[in-house]
DNA sequence: TATGAATGAGCCTTCATTCAT
DNA sequence: GATGAATGAAGGCTCATTCAT
């Protein structure tokens, strides 16, 4: 009768419901994270939500709805803490730095997460099409945004490979949290995230063209002095200053 | 009772259970590659097999005992065919372009496997100590003395992480034979691998030196023309080549 | 509160309350029309009515409740416009043919109503005591008059089985009209209802009679318009009018 | 070892299968026969089968497969009684006096059978193209066949709609077989056969025109004898000897 | 009075595995 | 050794109905 009690009638529910959604949510996470999507059972869900099953198919359509929306709602707070730091970063080592080490964290943070999408990302020839194939783009596009610009500013060789160098840089990043977390090893996150870099931007080579480029300028050098009496041009500083270990 | 019947009893059975779980292994390498583990049924591949479910469990101890039997079968012969020729192979670019291109030709070859074998390395948290991680252990090994003896030699820079940088290969690799199979994409395996060598060994960054190396060789070019009258030996062009591997 | 408010308090509701009524059983009505009681759902009743499903129990005691108003109300209808129709026509054949054609005529104008009934009166045993049956009884007691007055007048054998013959009518009625409705064709409800009437009427032998009467009446009018200078009145052509109605 | 123990040996699961499909079907039979498709269960076939709900798929594709088994065993049972009997018959009347006593036993022999084919015809919009409108097609081909040959004869009416009369005899069959059964009244197959058949040949009018011709006779009697001096020609024997009743 | 979230029993179907023959 | 019938547990999902608000 009082408004605020009005209110109650109107918004309770709705309250209720949304509880409820967020219970069910939850536990569909941890399921959905201890075991694949064919082998989560809504029971189980249910269980651990503390409702039946029927209930659950009152908030969502489907076992595979539930399944997306954890992934959307996981997703969608990834990309929303990520915009605004990555939109203040420039440089392209610097947001590659960025990006690697706060994919790291995900790892850190919601390894149960982590692995769920790393073993549903391979489960369906289906995959794409599929609600966590979009989300992957959406998420994806920080490095490719990246990558592109990269190429832009001068930073990364013109003629780079850029489907290719997303898979490097997601595919080791994979790997390794992969490994990671099968043998529960944890790690520095940001250590990790400057080796991969570096690993990428520099290469493994330690250049046996230095040592060829050494030669090749001495050859070059007295040839030149011979016929032509001017000096060969010297190579310019080789190597990075390495940070990290 | 007849002598032909007796040799029958003695050696036909041998032959016979031998034929037999030939047959089941292919059929069920098939459904296997075809749907994930808990989506195939025994019985579908006993129908493959021509026999009945019961005779399969004469063969295997059970389902998961067939599907390791079926990986077993492809690494062995995967290994095999990679050892001689990895034993000829020296140098730490060449024996990485190999094996790159090697592991690119599986998917070519035999997408089917191919997929089955990301689909299930991701398939169950309890990958470690499993028959598939144990097989991929020893294929990896490829990769993991070509970096070790690659640091060694000093092809490759002494502080780099091996571990990471198996997990960089491995995780392009799969990443991009995922991307591949999954739009039904065809592709140059030798290519791919130059290219994905390339990527690893000099990194992604523009260096000064590429065009410094350029300019030099053409004024070696030059001078040596004039006073050879031959070009002088010198490394093929750098930068990856981005027509034909 | 105000005036309005308390008016709406007073005659609002029930009129409101009326029309629920009405949308419900609207929307009821297409829902069993287009599945099997069981296959209905409240649910899609309700969504379909615009309201929740628990308004529907307000109103209906239960879904069985609610079938049973939408038969009644087709029923009511049904027969309040059979009635002052029926009352008008006397003869037997006339009589007949107007309900035979009106029955046809449900298939034509509600095809879907057509077959519900026709679904629900075989679906359950419990049919006998349903608020069908009832519905049935009072909207067969058309025939079973014509019947049993047709017998008085002595149009109709006086040893004619009523019952029989009312099951021969509704049977006729039901196959043919259950056959067209499953082709999905369409037909002539008056032409149809005639030919029926006949084949009940006069019955399916040849007679001997029939050729006579023919040869009869040619002879007479042969003769009349000799005599009297205008044919005499006989029976219209005998045998099914095949053309038209 | 023993021949016949070998004998044992290839045929008794043989044997042991036929026997579970025999009680299944008996079982289904039973449950189908007491309410509609979609409301009886697997699990209470099952039960009254002794056997668990999984055995029934090792013999039936699904349940549908197990619903048409029971139809297919029950009509061809019927159609190879009806077969001979029907062959040694030749006369219109003789062949459907056969043909409805012979449907009518059905309601005495099998209600359960009669009943749940009578509801199953109607409960699906389906229902064509399904196994019992095939079976269905299968069986009332005797009757077609006799009408057809019926009007060939000359013991039917030239012009007789054949799709009709079909429909007027199951018609009439199905509704007073269906309220027998409803109402558990037990019935003479014979006597009703002949009364219905009596009915459908000859019809129900006493015949105005029987009054109608005698008039005709007189007034043409009159009129020719005044005019030609010759009198009209009498009619022939009118009526039938009825049976039955 | 209307709401709509929650219930919970029940349905059809699948499948790895066993075991008597 | 091979067979294949039988098991029985489990799974996803639906829906009429109720009841606190």
């Amino acid at each position: 009768m009082k408004p605020a009690t009005r209110e109650t009638v109107a918004t309770q529910p709705k309250r209720r419901k949304e509880a409820r959604r967020s219970e069910i949510l939850a536990a569909a996470r941890e399921v959905f994270a201890s075991k694949p999507f064919e082998g989560a059972s809504v029971s189980e869900i249910a269980a651990r939500a503390s409702c039946v099953e029927g209930t659950i198919y009152t908030v969502f359509r489907n076992k595979r709805a539930l399944f997306d929306a954890v992934l959307v709602q996981f997703y969608d707070a990834l990309i929303a803490d990520i915009e605004p730091h990555f939109n203040l970063i420039r440089g392209t080592r610097d947001r590659l730095r960025y990006l690697v080490a706060r994919h790291l964290r995900i790892a850190v943070d919601s390894p149960d997460i982590a692995s769920m999408i790393m073993r549903e990302s391979r489960a369906h020839s289906v995959y794409f099409g599929s609600t966590l194939h979009a989300l992957n783009r959406r998420y994806s596009s920080f490095i490719q945004r990246t990558l592109a610009e990269g190429v832009e500013r001068g930073e990364l060789r013109a003629d780079l490979d850029l489907a290719l160098a997303r898979d490097m840089v997601f595919g080791a990043l994979e790997h390794w949290i992969w490994n990671q977390l099968a043998r529960r090893r944890s790690f520095d996150a940001l250590r990790v995230a400057e080796e991969i870099v570096s690993m990428l931007l520099e290469g493994w080579s330690t250049r046996a063209e230095a040592a060829e480029f050494a030669t090749l300028s001495r050859r070059l050098e007295r040839v030149e002095s011979k016929v032509l009496g001017s000096p060969a041009q010297t190579r310019p500083q080789r190597g990075r200053p390495r940070s990290g270990s």
